[in-house]
RNA sequence: GGAGGAGUGGCCGAGUGGUUGAAGGCGAUCGCCUCGAAAGCGAUUAUACCGGCAACGGUAUCGGGGGUUCGAAUCCUCCCUCCUCCGCCA
């Protein structure tokens, strides 16, 4: 969410804003005419009220003094019923500027390039040596079918498209993933590990940006008012939703392996093979809250700490900063880590890095306080994928290939897996 | 799922219709005292919104929504959460 006082008094940055990012600026202008419709209305409810609120006062007294007061208690009756149509006015309008307010995106940072879609992102670097192997690379969906650690026939029968059944080699490779993500997060960049829900509530849901814009992207479930989390990010993030932090409690940096589930409605015919685009995902989340000041440094070592990931696991990837048009929803600033696919030679994103500055904070409310004697104001929250596991195995599966079909395990990964190669 | 109990400020805790935004205590902040500290004394100590250049004024908030009433922390109602017991269960 936008800060509202932004909107009143520089609607023509906002709309110029929200013009980059190739959102529909036409919105400040309802929220402008909405906004002052609720100003007015509260003004004249209040009005009306402190009025009440005097009376009562004087009835109060006369009740005390055993004194008559009927006629003043037949006139405030009038009033109140004013008051209550009013009130309903009011709130009418409330609920309209908020919903207006709700599917507002977030407006670039300064530093976030201009551009309309993902052709216009920016490489900011590379790392890692991409090999010229002397036989060609397959395609992660068919070595790990061959190597019969992936069967998405049979998740197919058990619950549809994008699904997949890791098996054996497969199965444990996945967990020595998590194993290994985790205790890289907590052990050597100081996050603080978290289990969190993977059912979440609609205020929830709200915090963070996925409702109500997004809803169709996500699992319901049918008899309670419940979601599946499409990431972490959303538990972790909420963890924190109204409160107001500590001066010395920032910055809190938080990493969650969770299951992720996703509809991709809209997304029917892409990336339809193998584990890149699937219904349900597994994924290790960075999350940070921290002092705006210090929100884009933060965003630079967020970002580190995930590349840290596919540097230890000898992944090649790059670094690309997203345009204004390709921002997520609640961003200000992204980076997205690429990493090598050699079967597609191309790089595919692997884990995207943000900085939603206040506009998740404003939606969950999460406040924090310089001093004991300070104002609150709001956090600046990060987050970052780090990564996405399955995304991580396709990886593996095609650049630790070799010639005779087998897969040698990244060296860090061994001692999690407990085994070198999968064969 | 059934029965009962409870949800008040950073924390504890009073308060069953009218100067209660909320006693009292703890904690915190500032000041006095002190060489310094402790103790003691005094003051301050929620959040959001609206109006105002500001000083300041106003409104709302006692788990959440709705209702009764001139007036609700207090009464009614629905929901949520926690606790106890029963049932079920990993």
């Amino acid at each position: 969410m936008l800060d509202p006082k932004l909107l009143r008094n520089n609607p023509d940055s906002a709309k110029k804003a929200l013009r980059d990012r190739g959102a529909d600026a036409s919105a400040v202008d309802l929220f402008l005419s909405a906004d002052e419709k609720w100003r007015k209305l509260t003004f004249e409810v209040d009005e009306l009220k402190a009025e009440r609120n005097a009376i009562s006062d004087r009835i109060a007294e006369m009740k005390r003094k055993k004194e008559d007061a009927a006629e003043l208690i037949a006139e405030m009756k009038n009033s109140s019923e004013r008051i209550k149509e009013l009130d309903e006015q009011r709130r009418l309008e409330e609920e309209k500027v908020n919903s207006i307010l709700l599917f507002i995106p977030n407006v670039p940072h300064v530093s976030s390039p201009a551009g309309k879609n993902a052709g216009d992102n920016i490489e900011v670097r590379k790392w890692g040596k991409i090999e010229n192997k002397d036989f060609s690379v397959k395609p992660h969906f068919e070595i790990g079918r061959s190597l019969g650690i992936l069967d998405f026939d049979a998740a197919a029968k058990l619950a549809g498209a994008r699904f997949c059944v890791l098996r054996g080699m497969g199965a444990q490779l996945e967990r020595a993933l998590i194993n290994f993500m985790l205790d890289l997060h907590t052990k050597e960049h100081g996050y603080l590990e978290v289990f969190p829900p993977i059912l979440v509530n609609p205020d929830s849901l709200r915090g963070t940006g996925q409702l109500p814009k997004f809803e169709e992207d996500l699992f319901k479930c049918r008899d309670d008012d419940l979601f599946l989390v499409p990431t972490a990010e959303v538990s972790v993030t909420n963890l924190h939703r109204d409160e107001i932090l500590k001066p010395d409690q920032l910055p809190i940096k938080y990493c969650a392996y969770s299951p992720c589930f996703r509809r991709e409605a809209g997304s029917y015919g892409k990336d339809v093979r193998g584990l890149i685009r699937q219904h349900q995902f597994n994924k290790v989340e960075l999350v940070k809250f921290v002092n705006p000041e210090n929100s884009y440094a933060e965003l630079e070592s967020l970002t580190a700490d995930a590349e840290d990931v596919l540097k230890k696991l000898g992944l090649p990837y790059r670094v690309v900063e997203l345009c204004a048009g390709d921002l997520g929803f609640a961003s200000a600033k992204t980076y997205d880590l690429e990493v090598w696919f050699p079967a597609e030679g191309k790089y595919r994103e692997i884990s995207s890095c943000s900085n939603f500055e206040a506009f998740q904070a404003r939606r969950a409310n999460i406040k924090y306080k310089t001093g004991p004697t300070a104002k609150p104001e709001f956090v600046h929250t990060l987050n970052g994928s780090g990564l996405a596991v399955g995304r991580t195995m396709a990886a593996i599966l095609e650049n630790y290939q070799q010639a005779d079909g087998s897969i040698v395990m990244p060296e860090v990964l061994c001692k999690y897996t407990g085994f070198e190669q999968i064969n």
